[in-house]
DNA sequence: GCCGGTTTGTTCTCCCGTTCACAAACTCCT
DNA sequence: AGGAGTTTGTGAACGGGAGAACAAACCGGC
């Protein structure tokens, strides 16, 4: 998709893989803190929930970090893992929609420990203008290009209401915001070179429900809820009507 | 994996299937708002951000509730999805840990309109348990079995801290919870037969700056920061050593 | 120096998911 | 009634990822 300028530049790894990498690298964190100098791969894929056959496989698309026989210097490749992943240096993020979501964000302290700062809390509220959440102060939405800018932010945090999620969208967008991380359940529309990812509470609950449903069906009386579907079809089309 | 009993059973749905039918539930219930009544898989999909194959496909294994010449009978393909989905009827559900986070879901609307109704907010802080978030008390963890008994809880959310949030599993595991939404980052290990779905704010930044720092590569100074691999490897050997 | 035991890196195969492309089916107009 | 135009539902080709299996590589003991 983009192109390949630089002649050194790393296989690309897939994204299957990518999205497996910060799993790893938790896991190895946790053993760094234990004390554990050596892992096989066996054993980080316990700690990571995966096959160790795919973990052995993610790590070789880094490099060859291991050592046969031996296993992984687990700090070696948690600081391998940590420089493909980018999060060696801290990326600063602002985060805009200082509400329930927002602060909950806000005082989360998981962002530094992981590679990110809170540049700025935007909200486009004036009372909550002079709000400090976190030790940082609640700023004017309008005071987005010239944080980002300062900061040289790449990556945004949407915690608005979903009406006024795609405005906030593209305001970050037209900053030079190339990275958004997306809480209001809405599909956002953002130019080529622009990566969205969303987390969507609701949709996350609707898969549970899919598979519990799927879960009682075969315990439940005979005549669960729903007859025969055409029935059903005039129903629903007498309720729009 | 589990016995097929019913003779009528729907053949069951591709797990990457029922991850957008709940993106298609809800770009179908704001058309239902906006009043439309028929809308083509090509519109449709461009609400939902996928491609109108795809969603074709998605929605064959529903059934054949489309007419060809016209398109989708919004309500009435909105209520097939609901009903297929199972957020027909409301998802009794239990949050545990009423921090920063827990409040923000407690105060989180979009649990209501999409199937689900929190029957209750536990938390192991006896210092949290005369408040009240959300117009529902905070009750101790104790209490979560005679809750999930009372209500049929099927489905719980864990947003504790990371060392808790195994503990509080097998504690849902235990009352006959078959479905948790977990928050803290951490890798749960569930019995067979329950789910663990997982959301995980670091995880997805990461995801994020991986790609972010892949789009600045082909920018940036000719010397970033990592020089050969060799060298490096030394260096993080003296950290931890 | 060599051998048994251990663990990685990789190849191969299979399966799931995506996308294309088109026949079948429906509407509307004449 | 018939034909032109539209849109669904699905068969088939394709690509990517998951898992099994194994050869290569390393360690430690003798
Ligand atoms: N609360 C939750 O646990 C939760 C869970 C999942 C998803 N969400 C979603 O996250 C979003 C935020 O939820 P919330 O509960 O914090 O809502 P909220 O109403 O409490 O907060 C929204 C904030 O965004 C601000 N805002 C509105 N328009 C803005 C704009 N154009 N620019 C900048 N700021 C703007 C508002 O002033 C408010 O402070 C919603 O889309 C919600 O659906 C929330
Ligand atoms: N705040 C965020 O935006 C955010 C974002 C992503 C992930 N998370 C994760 O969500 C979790 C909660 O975050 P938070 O900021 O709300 O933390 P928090 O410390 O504010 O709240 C945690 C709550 O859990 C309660 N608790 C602790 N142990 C418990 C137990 N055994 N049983 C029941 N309750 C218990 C505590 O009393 C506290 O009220 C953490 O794991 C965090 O990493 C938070």
């Amino acid at each position: 998709m983009t192109a390949r300028t630089s002649p050194e530049a790393s296989r690309d790894i897939p994204e299957a893989t990518v999205a497996r990498l910060p799993v790893y690298l938790r896991a190895l964190t946790s053993l760094v803190e234990a004390g554990t100098r050596t892992c096989s791969s066996e054993e980080l894929a316990g700690a990571a929930g995966v096959n160790s056959a795919k973990l052995r496989k993610d790590l070789s698309y880094l490099g060859s970090y291991g050592t046969r026989g031996v296993g992984y210097d687990v700090d070696y490749l948690r600081y391998q893992i940590a420089r493909e992943i980018g999060v060696e240096q801290d990326w600063p993020v602002v985060i805009v929609g200082i509400g329930n979501l927002g602060h909950a964000l806000a005082n989360f302290s998981g962002f530094r420990s992981r590679g990110f700062r809170v540049v700025a809390l935007l909200d486009a509220d004036p009372s909550r203008h002079d709000e400090v959440v976190a030790g940082i102060d609640v700023r004017p939405f309008a005071d987005l290009e010239a944080i980002v800018r300062e900061h040289g932010v790449a990556i945004g945090v949407i915690a608005t209401p979903a009406v006024a999620a795609q405005d906030v969208a593209d305001r970050m967008v037209g900053c030079g915001i190339t990275s958004i991380l997306n809480f209001a359940p809405t599909v956002l529309s953002v130019p080529t070179g622009v990566d969205v990812r969303k987390v969507d509470l609701s949709i996350e609950l609707q898969i549970l429900a899919y598979h519990e449903q799927r879960k009682a069906q075969g315990e439940a009386t005979p005549a669960t809820t729903g007859p025969g579907d055409p029935a059903h079809h005039e129903l629903v089309r007498e309720e729009t009507a």
